[in-house]
DNA sequence: CATATACTGGGGGAAACCCCCTAATCTTTA
DNA sequence: TAAAGATTAGGGGGTTTCCCCCAGTATATG
């Protein structure tokens, strides 16, 4: 009896080679591709259709990795979750891991890898490679991010376009010196200079995809 | 006789898992895989070691698929080379066509997909999708790019820096006033109103890469 | 040769940005 | 309940950016 795997990806060429190579392996079989997660909600709806284990990228359109992991935890608690994906910033690794994938691998492993991670998590529930343990004991970097307040992100996630504060105030319906606070606020957190810092702050931590 | 297929990607399990792929081809046999340009060029050295056609990613470190594709085109004029990459911009597409790709595919095409360009791409020369052709006749959006000196492209990568611009001029070493005369003619070029739109912009078109 | 058209610099003023300060609410937590 | 901290907002002033104006030189281009 071999485990069935299902594949995420958008970009469908690699979820199909991914896929392939997965198939290839002595104990799996591949159940069905996706090319998002509400592609794959959909699909879960049927019993039929769940697979012992999913293999998931996160950058994706419509309903990324990380928010449908969270959803697939809720609603199907067994379903185990490997991520899959380039992105190897810490913060994006750490809410993968929060929203309840088992482990996480970057797209520059090796087959064999693959292979045992896809094992471990089925058989016994997790796999974490060397780096990824290592962010998940001493991340730093993560502090600075989360003293970031919800309004100070939202802030944000304006000043990376072409309005001015005041405009931008208009916007998150405070005034102006509001604005001007929780800019000064995250330049001495951050430890940045001007607002071209700030931009390329929130694209280096996913808070902003340009 | 198999046509002998090289992948060139920085990601280790993608080129794998795309060369199992090729494999699988009825008329194709993977020689080998690298995991930039630098590495290609380096195998290419030895005759044994040259293919009939190179699937090129074109993000990679240390020699990326655009620069290393030139190279080819010099000193192997008759080594093909279809690009397989994510980049789905206009002018990155078609400062791969320029360099000499004899095709452009986006990784979310099929596998019949690729089948189908790497036999093409043998036998007749070149393929075409019917996104790279349209862009390859009308292409509006790279005019203002080409618009831009080589000066105006020096500052802007330095202005998606916290550097001022009074620092900016001095790497440029030219006066603070000249950097300004840059400023406002992209400005105006550009149809942005500050520098916020700038390093946006430069990130859209793949000037910068934060 | 004359006429563009970069490329380089400069003046000046208005607007935006940066940075320090204070302080009133309101919620959370010890 | 008192302390801590989040959220809001304002004063004041220095710096930087923005956006006009102008003009010399150098290099093509007709």
């Amino acid at each position: 009896m071999k485990y069935s795997v299902v594949v995420v990806d958008d970009h469908y060429l690699l979820s199909q080679a991914i896929g392939g190579m997965v198939q290839g392996f002595e104990k799996f079989d591949v159940l069905y591709l996706c090319k998002n997660g509400q592609e794959l909600l959909d699909k879960l709806k049927e019993p039929n259709n769940i697979p012992d284990i999913v293999l998931m990228d996160i950058k994706m359109p419509i309903l990324n990795g990380i928010e449908t992991t969270e959803i697939i935890n809720k609603e199907y608690p067994n379903l185990k979750v490997l991520a899959l994906s380039i992105e190897e910033d810490e913060y994006t690794i750490l809410k993968m891991l929060r929203a309840g994938a088992r482990g996480y691998l970057l797209k520059d492993t090796k087959k064999e890898i693959l292979e045992e991670a896809l094992t471990k998590v089925i058989e016994e529930g997790s796999y974490y490679t060397n780096n990824v343990s290592k962010i998940l004991t001493d991340s730093h970097e993560n502090d600075v991010r989360t003293e970031i307040k919800d309004r100070e992100l939202e802030f944000i996630k304006l000043a990376c376009t072409e309005m001015n504060y005041r405009e931008i105030a208009d916007i998150m319906c405070c005034s102006y010196k509001t604005v001007e606070g929780y800019r000064d606020s995250l330049y001495r957190k951050l430890g940045i200079k001007n607002r071209i810092g700030l931009v390329l702050f929130a694209i280096h931590h996913n808070l902003f995809t340009p």
